[in-house]
DNA sequence: AACCTGACTTCGG
DNA sequence: TCCGAAGCCAGGT
């Protein structure tokens, strides 16, 4: 790991509760840094698997999942389906119902 | 250093 | 709501 906001991505990460989802940009912001959104992304591929973190949580900020077909779509509707997030068949989430409000 | 790339976001039309 | 363009940051060539 390497500085701070790097620390802070993979903590709020980390804090997505079950059955909610964070967008990039979120996490980025709750990190220190709004405009870090692809670097969020960055940090999910490089320590999704090391760290144990939920990655399937962090979608796009239009509610849908942003993994291509192929490459772990499908993956990441079933594991929030499996949480019970209702997820459309052209993976699409509900912002309005399922997005993590820290603190509220 | 210039250029390209990506699980992004925002703004206009 | 759906594109396309532009802005964004960091890492790899």
């Amino acid at each position: 790991m390497q500085g701070e906001f790097a620390e802070n991505v993979i903590s709020a990460i980390k804090s997505i509760p079950r059955g909610k989802v964070a967008t990039y940009g979120q996490i980025a912001a709750l990190a220190g840094n709004p405009r870090a959104a692809r670097q969020v992304v960055r940090f999910l591929k490089t320590y999704s698997q090391k760290e144990k973190l939920p990655w399937h949580r962090v979608i796009n900020a239009r509610g849908q999942i942003s993994l291509p077909a192929g490459a772990g779509r499908e993956l990441q509707a079933a594991l929030l389906r499996k949480e019970g997030v209702a997820v459309s068949d052209d993976e699409r989430v509900d912002l309005n119902i399922y997005l993590w409000k820290p603190g509220g």
